[in-house]
DNA sequence: TTCATATATCTTGTATATCAGTTATATTAG
DNA sequence: CTAATATAACTGATATACAAGATATATGAA
């Protein structure tokens, strides 16, 4: 039953060393506050790369199926496998990558699955953020949010399109911070993965971005008057209208997918 | 702007092989069915160590603060760092340790913050997951719900708390399949994990157990009715009824923690 | 030509060696 | 005896080496 050398908690609460025969220096009890305040300014390489094939993943600039080798990578990097190794560790525990032992690595196919799953989730978690965001908004909270939005109305007129969807995630971060649970957001960026790898194989359709800002208006309005359950559902109205039509992508791209779920059984909810 | 190599592309897209300069055989395109189907027999040392000290840590057989050396667990399960390394970076994913270069890796105390946003987190997401279940159960997945309070009920009787505790999973697990949502599932036991190690610190009190079987039933009883509505406000209920009172343990083992936010602030929702 | 086999080469998993930074302890000056 | 400093040992991050298995191509027989 998974025993655990129980000297380790002893440690913790015998501040003597001498009663280690051999000679061994007295552990440091817990994190000592030096080194971690230090800011994060420690990146490690295995951070850069990390960054690196997330972003290229993500992006659909490597698409699903692309073989990725550890060995090559850390030659074009000029880094060692290891630190590369540990950025694929990472992606696999994200979904973003698979890898075959002694077989090889590959860019991650989108579980069908998932696609609808987000979407649900999504509406839950940040239905909860706005809820609470409206209970505790100050004024000046307020107009942050009314400043994001017009950044992403500008955003929108110029027709660019990545820069909306940087406005669009800084604003459901700001709902969720305002609403103090800005852990949900990381829950909803982690889920929310597959689905801006989908997002980036289709083109947004003509007064796409002008809706989503008057949908993200009418969350402000409802966070400004304290109306928590106007919020919740103006919230979970916009992310429902998120909704893409999953088939024609799928159809024109289908081994770029996990086919693990009919499409037609996403009418659920 | 992130440049990457595009012959990876190119060579899910050009069967040939001839056109590369050096000798270099065809990548294989895509996750060949062949090794991905032998089953999950490929259990790697990562896995069994990060398996092992994830146990320790989340039942509290390792208290937060506990020093972590990736020499020494080494020498002490008979394999090199590598593999202890690996299941050390999975476990900082899962904020489980912290690990500060070049000094220290310790187990990594609870966020205060993480639990009262924990249990948000799952009100919202399980909230789903019985409305689901309420719209899609059959009656014998209505069964197999009874089967498990059944056993945890047992459980209960014979004051088992490890068992109650997997049969209490067991249950959250199965409402979630039978909605059809089992990411959602996957979810919650990410955000319930500090929670599960707060627990770990405290004794179930008096007719705890009998409760949460009853309220278990309840939300079984709305998922039987198919009234989607009761089943969601009765697992809100449920789960609301965990509230813990935090202050105490906090105080007891102020140690454990990271006062990351006041512990009166928690009245929030 | 076609199919089966064999081998060469690439893959990831694991082990070991090296590097650079931190911390505890010994040492030394006051 | 106290405090500042120096040193030595330990730490995680990275690089390299080795092992075991899978795949593609070459090879050979029919």
């Amino acid at each position: 039953m998974l025993k655990i050398s129980s000297d380790w908690l002893m440690d913790t609460e015998t501040p003597e060393k001498a009663n280690q025969p051999i000679k061994k220096r007295a552990q440091n009890a817990a994190p000592s506050g030096a080194a971690r305040f230090h800011g994060s300014a420690a990146t490690t390489l295995s951070d850069v790369q990390y960054l690196r094939l997330h972003a290229a993943i993500v992006s659909m600039d490597m698409v699903p199926g692309t073989p990725i080798s550890e060995k090559r990578i850390a030659l074009e990097q000029g880094v060692s496998r290891t630190p590369i190794r540990e950025a694929i560790l990472r992606l696999t525990r994200e979904n973003l990558v698979e890898v075959v032992a002694k077989s090889g690595t590959f860019v991650a196919r989108i579980p069908i699955s998932a696609l609808p799953e987000a979407l649900i989730a999504r509406r839950a978690l940040e239905g909860m953020t706005s809820r609470s965001a409206a209970i505790c908004a100050s004024r000046s909270q307020v107009l942050e949010l009314h400043a994001v939005i017009e950044r992403q109305r500008e955003m929108a007129e110029i027709n660019d399109t990545k820069g909306f969807h940087l406005a669009d995630d800084d604003f459901h971060a700001m709902v969720a911070s305002i609403g103090k649970l800005p852990g949900l957001w990381r829950l909803v960026q982690q889920v929310k993965l597959q689905v801006d790898r989908f997002r980036h194989l289709t083109l947004p359709e003509d007064g796409r971005m002008a809706m989503v800002v008057k949908e993200h208006a009418s969350v402000v309005t409802a966070i400004e008057q304290g109306d928590e359950d106007l919020a919740c559902r103006n919230m979970e109205a916009h992310l429902s209208g998120l909704q893409h039509h999953f088939s024609h992508w799928v159809d024109t791209h289908p081994e770029y997918f996990i086919h693990d779920i009919d499409l037609d059984d996403i009418s659920k909810i």
